[in-house]
DNA sequence: TTGACGGATGTAACTAGTTTCATTCACTCT
DNA sequence: AGAGTGAATGAAACTAGTTACATCCGTCAA
């Protein structure tokens, strides 16, 4: 019932090495300044005493943590893998972790988990799109924190943001359709109330192409949601001619649909996606999308945090170029769609 | 050219209220014991100073961080991503937060971001898989870290583990097939010299079912890699009547190229999975594959790692269900396979 | 009136490191 | 021999909080 021992500290090993703690700190930070037997002897002491340097403690000299969150609505997409993906790939090579919290899409919970994260010492701070809530802006005001936001883009905006357009990513896909001749067409998109990026596609739809009919479906973000409008829209929409999905996701889960009843894609149905994630070029037939760069996005993003954490530089709002991806799921209007002439 | 504010401390906030360090400190963790105008005054005093307590001299004190460390091999998966998705989830109900690392499956990276999160201040580590270098167990050891690994079971191993049978998993693959009738099965498995799942499921079909040809196609993990081993399939071996590929991307890949050559799945050629992901239930034809519980898995090592953490309480190995899903990918061998009697 | 009690607050010692500024001492140069 | 030089080391101050303990003051009961 002795001395229950606690984790040794930097003074313990300075007194088991019989040397003073800034010989200790020397040791550790600037080995070369300390004498070979000297050093010898300390690092005998660490070994002994099983010491590990504290991180708070270090941290609270240097003022620096190194790391940095970020906060996306789920990781159970994979768009926010990737995103995630480069983002800790470039952190890594300026010297920076990165934490990770997931918000549900819930601006709330991104404010809570916020906070958790200033907590802990986050140095700055990643979001998804420009739903925030009031409490989350004073957070970051108030510790004057880098904070950068994604997936959008607006020079406008409170906080540098690092994306794509989405308006003019949901009109490429439109005006592809459009262009071969499709008049009739349906939307399916994730919920609208919660995500600012899907509502901006949305919107930049609406008399976009005035000639062309659009009937909206709104079902979960998932492959099951766009089973469920797979359906819909084949027993729905007579004169539907073409799909124009807001999402990848979606679109895999409508053609899975579309092949399960047999109805020709792209020959009676064409089918366009938004996002272009790697199982999306080979799905069968391939699918065309608009391909919407999120590696590079975390890449862009990882830099520009990176460097306003480290030299105080505001970056500049960056927008990533999208890309029309034509590939085999669309085509003219087809001549049948399951009733002849309805 | 005056001072040069930095940023404010504790001590500032104290005095610009006219209290004492202590009543400021009472005011964050105790703001009852502290009377309303005194309150009142020190918040103010906060407000002004655009103060935030840091979190590294809180954590020097406490002596915790709140956060633990995920290695995995890479992001770009679905599979980890879910995991972590689980993690984060889980973790969030115990307050920690959760670090990421990607280790690009080599065991001195990981060793390297072992360190990285270790000087960081992480309280815990997660790894995957039993293939670590001599420095990482050192460092973990060094430190009485707890940490634990996924994705594969062995009570007897150096770590807790916590996953599933990687070698039953892959024989569950093969007996299906073999009990259909397949006599030759090309196996198409990702890179085996550096990841110790896929060589436990290599090794878990050799001899298994003697009765078996088996014909090993290594590629890329990746859905082209996939579809790079579809060709090899379909244009060399004559009598193979069915694919068993150790993860589900690879399999994405060998039904596309086989889709695309005309070869009916699994009217010619039957194809199984190992992994089940999301989008597997929905290809066409639904995949036949092999459930690995890795969203379970992921709430698994959050609650293990996060007693351990608590409570210095050494977690049990844990083995989770794995299960075969039989969908419409497999069935008996086909009559016809490109030539028919060769 | 005086002692006891308790709420509010302050002092100073802690936490575990880094860093500045001496100081010591061996060695070289004049 | 005495001064100058530079490497090696140590004492103490510093980082930004928490907390044990002391103190002050007003109220209430004896």
């Amino acid at each position: 019932m002795k001395a229950q021992r606690k984790r040794a500290n930097l003074r313990d090993v300075a007194a088991a090495a019989q040397v003073s703690v800034a010989t200790v700190s020397r040791v550790m930070n600037a080995p070369e300044t300390v004498a070979e037997k000297t050093r010898a002897r300390v690092e005998q002491a660490m070994q002994e005493l099983r010491w590990l340097p504290s991180a708070a403690a270090r941290a609270i000299n240097s003022g620096r943590t190194r790391f940095v969150g970020a906060l996306v609505p789920t990781l159970e997409h994979d768009i926010f893998a990737r995103v995630l993906a480069g983002l800790e790939r470039q952190l890594a090579s300026h010297r920076l972790s990165l934490v990770v919290a997931t918000t549900d899409d819930d601006p709330r919970i991104e404010a809570e988990k916020a906070q958790g994260l200033i907590d802990i010492g986050a140095e700055g701070l990643m979001v998804s799109g420009m739903t925030h809530t009031p409490e989350f802006f004073g957070l970051i005001e108030r510790g004057q924190l880098p904070a950068i936001a994604i997936s959008c883009f607006d020079p406008d905006y409170r906080l540098p943001t690092i994306g794509y357009d989405n308006t003019a990513a949901a009109r490429a896909a439109l005006d592809h359709l459009a262009d071969q001749g499709h008049r009739r067409i349906a939307v399916v998109h994730g919920p609208s109330n919660l995500n600012d990026r899907t509502r901006a596609r949305i919107e930049a739809l609406a008399g976009h192409r005035p000639e062309v009919d659009l009937v909206y479906h709104e079902v979960p973000l998932s492959i099951a949601g766009g089973c469920a409008a797979g359906q819909a829209v084949r027993t729905a929409a007579a004169r539907t001619s073409a799909v124009l999905c807001l999402s990848d996701v979606l679109a895999s889960g409508v053609l899975f649909e579309l092949q399960r009843a047999g109805i020709a894609v792209p020959g009676q149905i064409s089918l366009i996606g938004v996002d272009d994630l790697p199982g999306s070029e080979h799905l069968y037939p391939e699918l065309t999308t608009v391909h919407l760069p999120v590696s590079r996005m975390g890449l862009a993003a990882a830099d520009a945090l990176a460097g306003w954490v480290e030299t105080q530089t505001v970056p500049q709002p960056r927008l990533l170029e999208i890309e029309l991806m034509v590939r085999a799921s669309t085509g003219p209007p087809g001549r049948l769609n399951g009733q002849p002439a309805a």
